[in-house]
RNA sequence: GGGCGAUUGGCGCAGCGGGAGCGCAGGUGCCUUACAAGCACAAGGUCACAGGUUCAAAUCCUGUAUCGCCCACCA
């Protein structure tokens, strides 16, 4: 039997056919929109994944936000759609197709442009649409009829109006700048877009000689961390504050091994504490020393090539690698006995985020955005709160970003992407920024070129939000779907991508682009670290799928989201999940078993336990409500959980069997509400959990509001607010506890559970005892006792072991059958826990300033816990007392 | 160097001013006609440390320690 189970099903294989149902149905597509929210849209515009992409932990993540905010939002009535597509990736993607040439024995270099362009739309054809496939897997309802992509013939139109405008306004400009450059790539890299790693290097002394002597100095010390760059030294820096060197400003040295005379200067930017105060400057080649180079006329020597190769006229040093000229120039300073002497020294080192090389700072022609008079509006709309974060402490992340936020290098060396549409008359000097390609010169009839270099894959996915719908062609339909609701992506790229969308959207659109930012958790690993494929501490989405379904997977991960930044990811929460979907699939199965005379009707809280029950459901809804006013996706999880197993399961399942066996009008009754309660729960456990959902809503019977359970409506927590009763869950408590506590005593003596016991029961007042009474089936059920007697006057048995609950002492019948030794232990335990809160209250409620400053309210609570804490305690002592 | 986060039972995490909770693992007893991927019961924590605010602190403030992330990049 447990063997058939476990090969009974991989669970995602049940899954695709009802997706499938989904898809054929047009489910995916923009909704209608229904009842009070119907004339309002709901728009999420997906992330769009890289076309080499396959998915992985923190898209299965952040699908399964997306996800679940579209489908609750299409259940509340709204006007939904989520669109979908995916991004060229340029360097990702040229990678790629580099390796599949050079497997093939050739190179783009042999195959020229447009073979290669050719050959990248070759392979995404072929592996593009691995990703899309993936995301149909997790059930994500996502816009599949409309696909975008940020390479598409529309959208490198809407890509080319951005470039052309901003141009004309002035906003792009080229410039020659220090860029990282990588000389793998062979293209300059974003600031943003180089990872730092720590290196353990040195620092070299080298003595750089004067022209002529000064008082008898004849040499300076300068420290590098990078001697081979002496080649391109054009300056020797000095703070001019620094005494040591303060008549040495002005003068000149004469570099060794290519004997070129270069000044000795002052700037602010050297720090004297360092090194030897004297800095030897390369503008070609440090950022910071092409910005002293600026300030101060240097000359500017480039001494690498695009390989990082040292150039022609550098003698021996010509043709060799970075390292090698490094080596080369050590040895040539030491045999010059130039060389000081040499520390170590620990720095990081910039390398190229998609192939880690180290990246050389280079000079070279680029394009840029100027971006001072962009960002001052997408810092405003964050400011005022037009556009939230979700945790909100990313909102000054945001900011700071914007802040510090510098001119943005856009153009790539690369061959895919959008091509800058930048042409030049080689004739007259013409230029400019074109939307149409043209082949001759407007100004004298001589031939053109295009610029040969891409724009940033940035430059093209910042414009996401309004490219995929429409813009600039078709503004109007910008209408009513823009600004989108929701935006959910990773805090790693939230300048990158978030903050450039702002920008680029005030811009064109003249609205945000969203008004919700979800910053999610990043998935680490389970030891803490990022995945990633040389740690091999990875885990696959697919494989959870396999193993949990999508359903458990996207319930598991929505489980271990929080405020924090990370989430160390816990396939236990998956194992719970997928037991959580089966739980819910049985408690169908067995609400199922029982309607065979079914006969649908309105619900109806007849008994306690309905009404708790109603009630309970009346809290959930409005208590998710606003849990996903906060995206709070942990907190909403975790409630639907402990309602659906802790509540209806454990409880009020149990609670209906007696009276499903009873038959009659109630058995009626109970049937109803069954049905009530599990389908509201199946709607509210939709949107995360939606095969196992709408595969039991199928099989329900009776009529169906919608064909669909994902097109079905969200429980209207207004309306079922009439449901909340303080009283019902007072008393079902009462059942509770008393049930709890019987087991609990059948347990600790070592009681059959199919032992039937005799009980007698003492209510403290009227009340109580109606409430009993009323119970006292579901209580005889449960606990498998029988009620001997109820009454206020009752005596505690002889050998009997008592069960406390509010206002009712159960007496368990145990003679013959116990340890009184053992009963008495238990009790004075149970006496001692009790008396350290006793003290605890009474301390706090003879408390002068608790008293005078705490809100009434509370004090009252705090009275009723004393007195129930005393009352209880009393009751201890009575039966301590009679067991002698 | 600047900023942010984390520190709660064996493990992974909630809670974020009013009597310490969840999942997993472990313990005991149950194949109770929805579910053994289950049910019942029990056990397990001076909420990192030190100060402070408050009638009241796991929760707010300050500092310390440890771990982690982001940004900057002093040759």
């Amino acid at each position: 039997m447990a063997a058939d189970k476990k090969t009974e099903q991989s669970y995602h294989e049940w899954e695709e056919p009802l997706f499938n149902a989904w898809k054929e149905s047009g489910c995916f597509e923009r909704t209608p929109g229904f009842g009070k929210n119907g004339s309002q849209t709901y728009t999420i515009v997906i992330p769009p994944p890289n076309i080499t992409g396959m998915l992985h932990m923190g898209h299965a993540l952040n699908d399964t936000i997306q996800d679940t905010c579209i489908r609750r939002a299409r259940m509340q009535g709204y006007q939904t759609r989520w669109i979908l597509g995916t991004d060229h990736a340029g360097i990702a993607t040229q990678t790629k197709v580099d390796k599949k040439l050079a497997e093939e024995g050739t190179s783009r270099l042999e195959i020229g442009r447009e073979a290669f362009i050719k050959a990248c739309y070759d392979w995404r054809a072929e592996y593009g649409t691995t990703i899309v496939n993936q995301i149909m897997g997790m059930g994500c309802s996502c816009d599949y009829s409309d696909e975008k992509f940020t390479l598409s013939p529309e959208y490198a139109h809407a890509v080319r109006k951005v470039f052309c405008d901003w141009y004309h306004d002035g906003l792009i400009y080229r410039g020659k700048r220090i860029v990282n450059w990588c000389p793998s790539c062979t293209t300059a890299i974003a600031d943003d877009e180089a990872e730092y790693v720590d290196e353990k290097g040195h620092l070299w002394y080298l003595r750089y000689p004067l022209t002529e002597p000064v008082d008898g100095i004849e040499y300076v010390v300068v420290a590098t961390t990078r001697p081979e760059t002496m080649l391109g030294d054009t300056g020797v820096a000095v703070n001019p504050k620094d005494e040591r060197y303060k008549n040495l400003i002005g003068k000149t040295i004469k570099l060794p091994l290519v004997n070129r005379e270069i000044p000795i200067f002052a700037d602010y930017y050297v720090d004297s504490e360092f090194g030897t105060g004297c800095v030897k400057t390369t503008p070609a080649h440090d950022p910071n020393d092409y910005a002293m180079g600026q300030r101060n006329d240097l000359d500017q020597i480039n001494i690498f090539d695009e390989h990082a190769v040292v150039v022609e006229g550098y003698g021996k040093f010509s043709g060799m690698t970075r390292d090698e000229a490094r080596e080369a120039v050590v040895a040539e300073f030491e045999a010059l006995g130039l060389l000081d002497h040499v520390e170590d020294h620990d720095h990081s080192v910039m390398t190229c985020y998609r192939c880690h090389t180290k990246l050389e700072p280079w000079l070279s022609e680029q394009w840029f955005v100027a971006v001072d008079r962009l960002k001052e509006k997408a810092a405003q709309v964050v400011e005022d709160g037009t556009i939230q974060f979700h945790p909100a402490r990313w909102k000054q992340v945001y900011l700071d970003w914007l802040e510090n936020l510098k001119d943005w290098c856009i153009s790539r060396q690369l061959w895919w992407g959008h091509r800058i549409p930048m042409f030049y008359c080689d004739t007259c000097g013409w230029e400019d920024a074109c939307m149409e390609d043209i082949d001759v010169c407007p100004k004298c009839g001589a031939p053109v070129r295009q610029d040969t270099d891409v724009l940033d894959t940035w430059f093209s996915s910042q414009l996401w939000p309004f490219a995929t719908q429409g813009w600039p062609e078709a503004p109007e339909q910008l209408d009513g779907t823009y600004p989108t609701q929701v935006l959910s992506t990773a805090r790693d790229i939230m300048g990158l991508w978030v903050a450039r969308m702002v920008m680029s959207s005030l811009y064109f659109t003249n609205e945000i682009p969203f008004e919700h930012v979800i910053i999610h958790p990043t998935v680490m690993a389970a030891d803490g670290k990022p995945m990633s494929k040389s740690r091999g501490n990875g885990v696959d989405p697919l494989k959870l799928m396999e193993a949990y379904g999508a359903d458990g997977m996207r319930f598991g991960l929505l489980l271990q989201v929080t405020g924090a930044q990370d989430l160390k990811f816990n396939e236990s929460k998956l194992e719970s999940s997928r037991n959580f979907a089966n739980k819910i699939r049985n408690a169908a199965r067995f609400v199922m078993l029982n309607l065979d005379d079914y006969v649908p009707g309105d619900p109806q809280p007849a008994t306690l336990a309905d009404q708790w029950i109603f009630s309970r459901l009346a809290r959930l809804v409005e208590s998710l409500d606003k849990a996903y006013e906060g995206f709070e996706f942990g907190e909403i999880t975790r409630e639907l959980y402990a309602f659906f197993w802790n509540e209806f399961c454990d409880w009020y399942i149990e609670l209906s069997k007696p009276r499903l066996n009873a038959g009659g009008q109630d058995r009626a009754i109970c049937q109803r509400n069954l049905v009530f309660v599990l389908n509201t729960a199946l709607r509210l456990l939709h949107p995360i959990m939606p095969f196992v959902t709408e595969q039991i809503y199928q099989e329900l019977p009776g009529e169906k509001e919608t064909e669909f359970l994902m097109m079905a409506s969200w429980p209207d927590a207004e309306a079922l607010a009439m449901y909340k009763n303080d009283e019902a869950e007072r008393a079902i408590g009462l059942v509770t506890q008393t049930v709890s506590g019987i087991r609990s005593t059948r347990a600790r003596y070592g009681l059959s559970p199919k032992v039937e016991l005799n009980v007698v029961v003492k209510p403290e007042n009227e009340q109580a005892a109606a409430v009993f009474a009323e119970q006292q089936t579901l209580i005889a059920s449960l606990g498998k006792v029988t009620i001997d007697q109820i009454a206020q006057d009752v005596q505690k048995p002889q050998e009997s072991s008592v069960v406390l609950s509010d206002g009712v002492e159960v007496y368990v019948l145990l003679s013959g059958l116990v340890d009184f030794e053992a009963e008495r232990a238990r009790l004075e335990k149970q006496c001692k826990t009790l008396e350290k809160d006793r003290m605890k209250f009474e301390k706090k409620l003879s408390n002068q300033g608790f008293l005078s400053k705490a809100a009434p309210e509370i004090i009252e609570k705090d009275r009723a816990k004393l007195a129930d804490i005393v009352d209880t305690l009393q009751r201890l002592q009575d039966q301590l007392d009679q067991l002698g």
